[in-house]
DNA sequence: GTGAAAGCGCTAACAG
DNA sequence: CTGTTAGCGCTTTCAC
């Protein structure tokens, strides 16, 4: 039991056992197995007879040997357990699984640091394409991919001169439209905690937000603007900055819901309510935004589609074995549930 | 542009033109790679000169072909975008890194049927072992696995009578500390909901609850038990029917932090106080219980160093190219925080 | 339609 | 220490 150990002891059974026992030479077996049309009906019944009878598998080493194809993608995310990402992931997965193709996972776990490392690592695996999700530096790396040739899509890093195969939701958008929803409500002091702004998204939002200030003729006030970084902490600490200003806003954007929690629990540990004493608003629309108490309004991007989009890009890059450039922005849209109030309501608090 | 694109378009330097530039033979440059001791020091520096300097990285599939190892492990998940799974897999990376091991990922989507077709696929896939996290119908598969010695490890589900390798923690244990704690507060009708009965967790816990009461002889009322689904929706339902009964309980414990986060919500929209009217424990302690209000009071799953563990056995059966049954328990932790409080101080309210 | 055979890029056993 | 070589399991011409 410790002798037969030395190579590839699982799919035992190859090709060629196939081959004897359907009394056809091996090359017709891998002609059947890729479905090619040069096969009597026969002998096609007979080998595949044989193939489940034996529960033949192949071996995918061998196959992506000699194709130069390895049926497998890389995803390049920066860490797990955010439905954020986890929407993303089913979209593409959706997508993949009509495509009998596979997932490798890369986690930096927000190490800047490895992304480029795992990049090389990741050609070197022999992954098809590479989708990279809210890359942090891609710059670095993305020029390497592109003289490869070597297949990527973007999701969520539309770096405002980027031009390489991307996608994205509205943000720009987006964040327009929650800050007009919140001054036709009649907020005029409204505060913006950004996300991390070396991400696109990050800067597309606060630009967004600017827009609509300066649509409606509100001067935009740098000390309502907070940089945050996504995560629920900053949400929390940027508001207790926000709340001890001495103007003190009556509403606050946040650049996702992770930070709007952050904002609220802030709001509440200061003993104040929401929206009765200030508004707050989101985005993304995460699973729990509608979950909370009162539910977060917020801005929906469509995580979901998003990763199908972004998986059907780079089918069609590894199929054309080129890089088309080309960035697909999917439509936001602004979610009201009851974490907004009217300014009036809340002066009269 | 388009004529070179047979195969394997992107590492296009193979050890061949290695061998060439060095002027030695590619035995001696696969020597170097594989850092055989066997290589005259000053041959292994120009050969790995010439590595750096060609960019040379090496073709993954053909090592594996030959070596009968690919070097990476499947990683089989319900889904995704939960926190539970999030920190698993943080432990799994941090172990997977030491020895450079890459990770396929497989999500089930909780779709039971997708299972045991995943493991056909993933061994054909040529990893070189398996984690499964929260697998619904193991036994369906595990047998092949077992018999074809294919390495593997279960992350939270020991079945009751299931040996094989497999880590976890101390479910039991954690639901009588969560169950007593509530006992020790004053509380005698206490209301379980359960996790999905088919998973070993689920069992262990509800036994744990039944264990504790026992102890502090009160009798167990099959009215208080319902069963869920660790989602947030079933603790919402649950606590709904719990809080319409006649006899209805003074504190509910949810098998998971995202139920209880559901009885929260219910017992709110219900006009209700947390601790004031109704004591809520969970299980787990994601990141976000600390962060609700009030803050829950949990049982503490060790779950990135549960991913450690697991990781760390699946290792060491790669290596010995064998299946070692035994199974690891992590110990729980109870971490109080606002959900609950003394009985006295309910009936007074 | 089908068989034969040339590799894919690499590891490892065998000589020397 | 280093070169040579036999495959790993499969795809894909090239004959017939």
């Amino acid at each position: 039991m410790s002798k037969d150990s030395s190579r590839s002891q699982f799919n035992s059974i190859t090709i060629i056992d196939v081959a004897r026992e359907a009394g056809v030479s091996y090359g017709t077996v891998s002609r059947v197995i890729n479905d090619s049309p040069n096969v009597k009906e026969e002998t096609r019944e007979r080998v595949k007879e044989v193939i489940d009878r034996l529960g033949f598998v192949g071996n995918r080493n061998a196959r992506s040997l000699v194709s130069g194809k390895s049926h497998v993608i890389g995803l390049l995310i920066p860490d797990l357990g955010t439905a954020y990402i986890g929407e993303i992931i089913r979209g593409i997965d959706y997508e993949l699984e009509s495509i009998q193709y596979n997932l490798m996972l890369y986690t930096t776990h927000r190490r800047e640091m490895k992304e480029s490392g795992y990049i090389s690592s990741l050609i070197q695996s022999g992954v098809d394409g590479v989708i990279l999700i809210l890359p942090r530096n891609p710059a670095i790396y993305l020029e390497k991919l592109r003289s490869l040739n070597f297949p990527y899509v973007l999701v969520d890093h539309q770096g405002i001169d980027e031009q390489g195969p991307a996608v994205g939701a509205t943000n720009y958008q987006g964040a327009f439209d929650a800050t007009e929803y919140l001054l036709e409500l009649g907020h005029r002091r409204i505060a913006f905690i950004t996300g991390t702004m070396d991400l696109g998204c990050s800067q597309e939002r606060l630009l967004g937000y600017k827009a609509a200030l300066q649509k409606h003729q509100i001067p935009f006030t740098p000390e309502w603007v907070i940089e945050g970084d996504f995560e629920q902490a900053t949400g929390y600490s940027g508001a207790q900055t926000l709340m001890s200003l001495v103007n003190r806003p009556t509403a606050i954007f946040a650049s996702n819901d992770m930070m709007a929690f952050g904002v609220m629990n802030a709001v509440r540990d200061m003993g104040l309510k929401i929206p009765g004493d200030i508004s707050v608003i989101g985005f993304d629309d995460i699973f729990q935004s509608s979950q909370t108490m009162p539910g977060l309004t917020t801005v929906r991007q469509p995580l979901e589609q998003m990763g199908r989009e972004a998986t059907r890009m780079l089918i069609a890059m590894m199929k054309e074995n080129t890089i088309k450039p080309g960035k697909i922005e999917l439509p936001t849209r602004l979610v009201t549930r009851d974490s907004c109030k009217p300014l009036e309501a809340i002066q009269g608090n």
